[in-house]
This record gives C-alpha cells, structure tokens and sequence, in this order.
DNA sequence: CTTATGTCAGGGATACTGACATGT
DNA sequence: CACATGTCAGTAACCCTGACATAA
C-alpha cells in the first residue's frame, strides 16, 4: 500500500520541481548575477581551494565545462587562481573575499531555509530528509534491482 | 543544532543530485532513446491528453521549447495530436498505445525504486519524504521569510 | 616517454525571444 | 479587432569531444 504509481510519479516530480525552487530561491537571496550552473562550482568548492579536474569531477562534467564556469566566476572577482603548493603542475581555484562574501549569503540563505523548513516539519527532521535522499541516490546508481 | 551551514549545503547536494540519479535510473531501465528532456512531457501528461501551453506551463518552460520536445516524441510514435473537443483552436497532446507502454514501463521502475526505498528507510516513510519535500518547494516559492 | 593538468576550437543539444499564421 | 493557440526563425547558454600545450 506504501507506494501506487501515483505516488512514485508524485515523488519524482517533487525531486525534480525541489531542486530548481532550492536554486532559485538561494539565486534571488544574492545581489550578484550569478545563473544556476554557477551553483556546480561554488557547492564543490573547498575552503582551501580545489583543482580543476576535481571540481568538475564532483560536478560530473568535463573539465572543460567547469573551466568555462571558472572563467565567468574570475571575470566577476569571485575566484582566483593560486599555485598549488602540493603539485607544481596544478593550481587551485580559491573564492576571493567577494566570493567568501557571496558564499555566506548563500549559506546563509540556505540555513535559513532549512530552520523554516525543520519548523514546517512533523514527526520528522530535516537531517531524516537527507539521509533518505542520500540513501535514494545510491540506490538509483546500482545498476539494477540486486537479488533480494 | 538542527542546522549547521554544512547540513545546509548537503541538503542542497542531496537535493540536487537525487533528480539526476532518478532521471537517469528510470532512462537506464527503458528500451528506448528517450532523453532527459523527454521527462518533462511525460511527467505532465494527463491520461486523456494535455494542451501544449499547458504541459509549457508545467514543465516551467516555454511552449516553443515544449513544441519541439513533443515533436520528437511524435516523431517517435510516443504521442499523437488530436482535436480538442472542448475548444476546436487547440488540440491535446495524447500518448499512443507505444507511449503508454513506455510510461508504464518508467512507472513500473518508479514503484520499484520506492519500494526499495522504502525498505531501506528507518522510522520514516516515503510518503513522509515526499510531503517534506513540497513543503520545502513551497517555502522556497514564497517571496521572503514571512514575520515569523 | 608517460601521466596529469589545463586550454583552445568546434559542434551538438537545449531552451529562449520575437515574429507570425491560424482559428474563435 | 482582440485573444488564444501553436509554429517558424534566429540566438544564447550550456556542455560535450577532440586536439593540443605544459610541466612532473
């Protein structure tokens, strides 16, 4: 009885529809211009600085792509590039002080979110909410249903 | 403590990564070349057919986007165009029996994917996931914090 | 030489805006 | 004419593959 196939297409709208209001929303909370894509490099991004390839690994996109993002978010003085001190070949992409700036915004934002959200709750919390979800992306990525 | 900046942004992850996990599950378990995109329409179409501006509206997008997407399917031998009846300017977008079959096939994995979900969770429901996340696409459409 | 990092060039898929044809 | 539906044309944003330069 847990699950019609209404409720699974249900689910899966609401998976999809929840992740562009998320983005919208943090979008709208900053003052700059950043566009949705720009959220791939910014949600990867260590405090330290992360390299290319990395990024655009946890993006799953090449790096050409987060290269052209990287691109756009240095013209706009949000990044910088620095020498990485572990491997002469590489550098790092770092948030300048503008990006740390924007990046609080939008954590911010998100946590203020997340208190809203956690308050509109019952029987349930916020941090049950992303486990599951955890637990349904590592589902969705075996290959196929494992014998039971 | 509900809510620390981390849990934000992992939240935001979660969120982000579950949509493309779920496309790209329901995709791997059809037989035919339906792309990303595709979802869009199937997901909105409504058992007796659905108006082109009206799938547009949806799916969020515009209805030119949304005609060429459904031409494709058409193309396919998915959907078909008949008159609407109730209004002789329009015509409604209709699945053929290929398209129901595929639909069903995708629902068959949805349901499959929730059941394994659902027996993967402790102390909360599917349903209960799903309830949290449009409250959560709800908070995010509302302009700004309301007073508390 | 081999490997890893990153850039450059070109193209494909997606979705947008604007203009328009058609039917009520 | 005003309005709604839908199509056509052109363009922008996004991301890909392939080729290449550089450094360890």
């Amino acid at each position: 009885m847990a699950s019609s196939e209404a409720d699974a297409a249900a689910m899966a709208r609401a998976v999809k529809q929840a992740r562009g209001a998320l983005v919208e929303s943090v979008r709208r909370s900053l003052h700059s211009e950043l566009r949705a894509p720009h959220t791939a490099v910014f949600e990867n991004l260590d405090p330290d600085g992360t390299r290319l390839t990395v990024l655009a690994e946890r993006a799953q996109m090449s790096h050409q792509a987060m290269g052209e993002l990287i691109d756009e978010l240095i013209g706009a003085g949000f990044l910088e590039r620095v020498p990485d001190p572990a491997d002469r070949r590489a550098r790092l992409i770092r948030a300048t002080a503008k990006g740390r700036a924007e990046l609080a915004r939008a954590g911010e934002q998100l946590r203020r979110l997340c208190d809203r959200w956690q308050s509109h709750l019952e029987g349930i919390t916020v941090n049950q909410v992303v486990a599951a979800l955890q637990t349904l992306i590592r589902l969705c990525d075996e290959p196929d249903t494992p014998r039971v």
